[in-house]
DNA sequence: CGGCATCCTCCAAGATACTG
DNA sequence: CAGTATCTTGGAGGATGCCG
């Protein structure tokens, strides 16, 4: 049995990117709003619509059905009149909040620097046509 | 001066969402990779290529800049023939990377889960047509 | 209220070819 | 080797209209 890891190739590989595999999930434009939305309890459609500023009805309804699909939070419907849908984070999507925190964390510290970065950047000679 | 945070609002609004920010430095498809594949050391133009599978010299350059512009990682080119150029991360990149470390771990925790919850909702009654 | 179906737009990203 | 330039396309995402 030579299958376990006989690690003789040079080549820096770590495992085979998970990394893709969050972005598939999370990556998008307005999951991990969602989520974070969710944070603090269970929300409504039109409370989520309204919350997340700039979202049309159609990718929240897609968004909510994806998180839904990956067992990120539940969709609870109320069948009264006017229909009454919430949503709500599953125990693993909040485990996914936690792990999204130290990004936005330091999204928060570093945003000021980066800004700096891009002016600096922008401000250079040699990117400017001659 | 009535500025500072009078918090009347019953609107459930935290601060307004970094995430987006976060999102767009690095949720496109391939930043991620490029800098998980720098957290060991710099690394060349080609080495970079050939470690992330699937990308494009295109996609590679237009990541590394981008990167670059954000001061994540530096570009430093030794003028010989051939050419050499290496990427490496900045301080501020390192903790980067440091940031996106529990959402990586959550994902190799969750993936399988994940998986079944699809599974799951894939096999669900209400799902498929009449 | 909370969707789904449809149409349309636009740009991220791939393929290819050329250069210092 | 490490790019840039150009062309092209798929699909993400917006707008609108209808339905239970």
């Amino acid at each position: 049995m030579t299958t376990a890891g006989s690690e003789s190739r040079p080549t820096r590989q770590q495992e085979p990117c998970r990394t893709r595999e969050v972005l598939d999930i999370v990556g998008d434009k307005w999951s991990l709003l969602v989520v974070r939305n969710l944070s603090q309890g269970p929300l409504r459609f039109t409370e989520l619509k309204r919350a997340i500023d700039g979202i049309s009805q159609r990718m929240l309804t897609v968004t909510l059905r994806s998180l839904e699909r990956d067992g990120i939070l539940t969709r609870t419907v109320r069948n009264v009149m006017p229909p009454h849908v919430s949503y709500e984070l599953t125990p693993m999507g909040k485990t996914l909040r936690q792990a999204t925190a130290p990004l936005l964390e330091w999204s928060i510290t570093h945003l000021t620097h980066i800004d700096a970065a891009r002016a600096t950047y922008d401000a250079r000679p040699d990117t400017s046509p001659t």
